[in-house]
DNA sequence: TATTCACTGGGCAACCTGTTCACCGGTACG
DNA sequence: CGTACCGGTGAACAGGTTGCCCAGTGAATA
């Protein structure tokens, strides 16, 4: 597991550019049409490229409005409250944390006043015990992995088994 | 602002098939080649669709463990902390939140055990006062959008002004 | 009524994709 | 030491797709 530079520079290379094509792609990366073909489908067989879906923009869709919700779950609803939250469309993420039955929740909204009714939906369902909710209000750094890929593929330098 | 029908149908179209063409996606929706490159044109300067960057798993590429971070930071500190932890390549994501200078921080790592190493450097930064970390176990809903997408398109009918 | 706009259907050359092939050099292994 | 394996290279091929242009239609607008 992990990725060299080559790999590392096909990543970069596709997030900075990502109409670019892969015979575009070899010229720029100075190899073989099929090599970067073959690192391509290993990235994506290996699940380290999982797919180039759109990135859609929620605030372009008309919820310029996020907040993360941390939920406290009454013991053995966990998979009735995940179940549940799963059919909300505001709910863009959930995830599970160390803690005691917490949840962590990803929520849109059309607007503040929007936001009361997505967060009395999702707290209005039974094996929800209690709910903390955080707006937020700038993005300083929005997700990204570049940085990331970057290091990942400079650290692999020498520790590389032979790709055996 | 807002998006149509078909342009919900092209973007969910494309979030299941990523590597599908312009020709394609108009045999499958019906409409004219023209029409799906105009739409298309449109999201994309609208900014509904940011792009098509690879979304690439960090556990595939060594980093399993994900944490999530509170930050208080110290008054008048906001754009030094800010500054600084884009640097740090283990945080994918930064938020501001509402409640007095507080940001919240998605953190990966190599192991729990390096962890503590990517918190330290993180909170190791002078603006910040204190740090509280949730490590995530669970991911039950993964990060989407289609199901907005599909609310925010069938919600603009009727209201759609004539698209002039 | 004239204009504007989105969509349609057609056509064109240029380009890229997917695939296959032979060949080369390094590594692992018998 | 020789062989097999693997990843990379460079080339070739047919087929499909892209980007772009055009004229025509219908509906909503001024």
């Amino acid at each position: 597991m992990g990725i060299d530079r080559l790999d590392g520079r096909i990543i970069v290379l596709l997030a900075r550019e990502p109409r670019i094509g892969v015979l575009e792609m070899s010229r720029r990366l100075g190899v073989a049409r099929g090599t970067v073909q073959a690192r391509l489908d290993r990235l994506q067989s290996n699940g380290v490229i999982r797919g180039f879906g759109p990135q859609v923009d929620p605030a372009a869709l008309g919820y310029p409005v996020t907040a993360f919700a941390t939920l406290q779950i009454r013991q053995g609803q966990g998979a009735d409250v995940r179940a549940y939250l799963a059919t909300v469309p505001e709910v863009l993420e959930l995830l599970t944390t160390t803690g005691g039955g917490d949840m962590l929740c990803r929520l849109v909204a059309r607007s503040n006043a929007d936001l009361q009714r997505v967060i009395d939906r999702v707290v209005g369902f039974d094996g929800i015990v209690r709910a903390s909710t955080a707006i937020v209000m700038e993005n300083p750094v929005p997700l990204r992995v570049i940085p990331l890929v970057e290091q990942a593929s400079a650290d692999s330098e020498g520790t590389e088994p032979t790709r055996g």
